[in-house]
DNA sequence: GACCTTGCTGGACACTCGTCAAGATCGGGG
DNA sequence: CCCCGATCTTGACGAGTGTCCAGCAAGGTC
């Protein structure tokens, strides 16, 4: 209450906000190995030799390696988590939804294809690596969600029903998304075509997947709304 | 042509199927450990603990680890992949095929969760790994084909055409499968009824989705059959 | 019985890893 | 000016890794 503690206060809140600066800073530089690397590979050494620090440091912002990767991917996640919410937010017909879907996945896919890898690569550790789950079935979570905001907008805008619940939309969508990441990397050592190939695939793949659980009729009801 | 040289080759070619036999012995092994333990954590110690030799024996039989690893995916692609061809074969309708197929689905769910999700560290890796993309690609071309005589039946019997390729329909039932596996494997450790409802909804989603992609009338196009 | 090939063991190696702690550096308050 | 706390570097440690190799056991050949 007196100023001296108001003063102790403000200081330590400013030492907290450098220290998140610092962590963010570092997650920074390890998304960056983690993205070129993979889980398996990056050492603390490998991280931050990619930043401007040295290898102590590490320990000095985080408890251990867990505690570094789990706050990275939550950091990663948070930038991204709302990169079609625009598209969503803009949309005025379903077709220009589907056309814009579409393209923000060429995208993503084309600018930040380490980053899918990490996160794909860290979805299947933490399949045997019980600490990562948390974290990942929160993300995942969090992702199937993005996507059911533009398939049930997408619905939406057409006047229909969607026939799939929002995990079963979610599990195809990323089915032929992981498909074409697989694709994409093992293009990129041959021919840029190859490439460009595997990019008009996957649009035409949602271009050709999303109409298809729009509801047509009012037939009898096909299973796909789970209810969890 | 003495019959010297005879026997001599009739002792190698003993020697090779023995060595073989060995190998897949190891194979075996390796396999095992690398389902518990994923792609990153099995060292070749582990693999040999888990086997009947020590861990000096693995260099006699592979060169290296890699070379390890890539025969134990092969050995492993080559008893799975024809999983489906019975329901395929025994199919007289459309409806009993989609149900076996579910089942089908299901079964291996619970079976052989600790295979699948090595297959999918293991596809994860190749990303960062260049020597396991050439058998990883293979396999999943292998698998894609295995679905695709599933699906190309289903649409046969059901007398309509399927507006999915090969690749499409691969991608999205991988989506859902992968979906199933890791909420089949977060569920294990609370309670037996959560894998159930996994299981559960794994089916309802398969009855659900592959419907869909069965061409109702002739409509445009839909873009979803790839030219490779 | 001596010998030689084959199969396998177990230890040694060079190396990398995560972790930690002792000391250098630096900037602001007494 | 000096001190003190926060920040960062550097080097060390033990554990664990893939790889290699000297040697042992066994079983068939001369």
């Amino acid at each position: 209450m007196t100023s001296t503690a108001t003063r102790r206060v403000a200081r330590t809140v400013r030492q907290i906000d450098k220290v998140d600066e610092r962590r963010n800073q570092l997650a920074e530089s390890a998304l960056k190995t983690l993205g070129e690397l993979g889980y398996a590979r990056s050492s603390l050494r490998a991280i931050a030799n990619n930043s401007e620090f040295s290898h102590g440091v590490v320990h000095y912002y985080f408890h251990d390696k867990f505690e570094l990767i789990i706050y990275c991917v939550r950091y990663y996640k948070a930038r991204c988590v709302h990169r079609y919410d625009a598209l969503v937010a803009d949309a005025t017909t379903a077709e220009g939804l589907l056309d814009a879907f579409a393209a923000k996945l060429q995208e993503t896919l084309r600018d930040e294809a380490p980053m899918h890898r990490l996160w794909y690569d860290l979805r299947a550790q933490s399949m045997f690596e019980e600490s990562l789950r948390e974290a990942v079935t929160m993300i995942d979570r969090t992702l199937e969600e993005m996507i059911w905001r533009v398939v049930s907008r997408y619905a939406e805008l057409s006047g229909r029903e969607s026939v799939a619940g929002p995990a079963a939309a979610y599990g195809m969508l990323d089915g032929v998304f992981q498909q074409a990441l697989l694709g994409y990397g093992a293009a990129s050592n041959d021919s840029d075509d190859d490439g460009e190939r595997v990019l008009a695939t996957l649009a035409d793949q949602v271009h050709g997947l999303l109409p298809l659980i729009l509801r047509t009729d009012p037939p009898p009801s096909s299973g796909l709304h789970e209810t969890a």
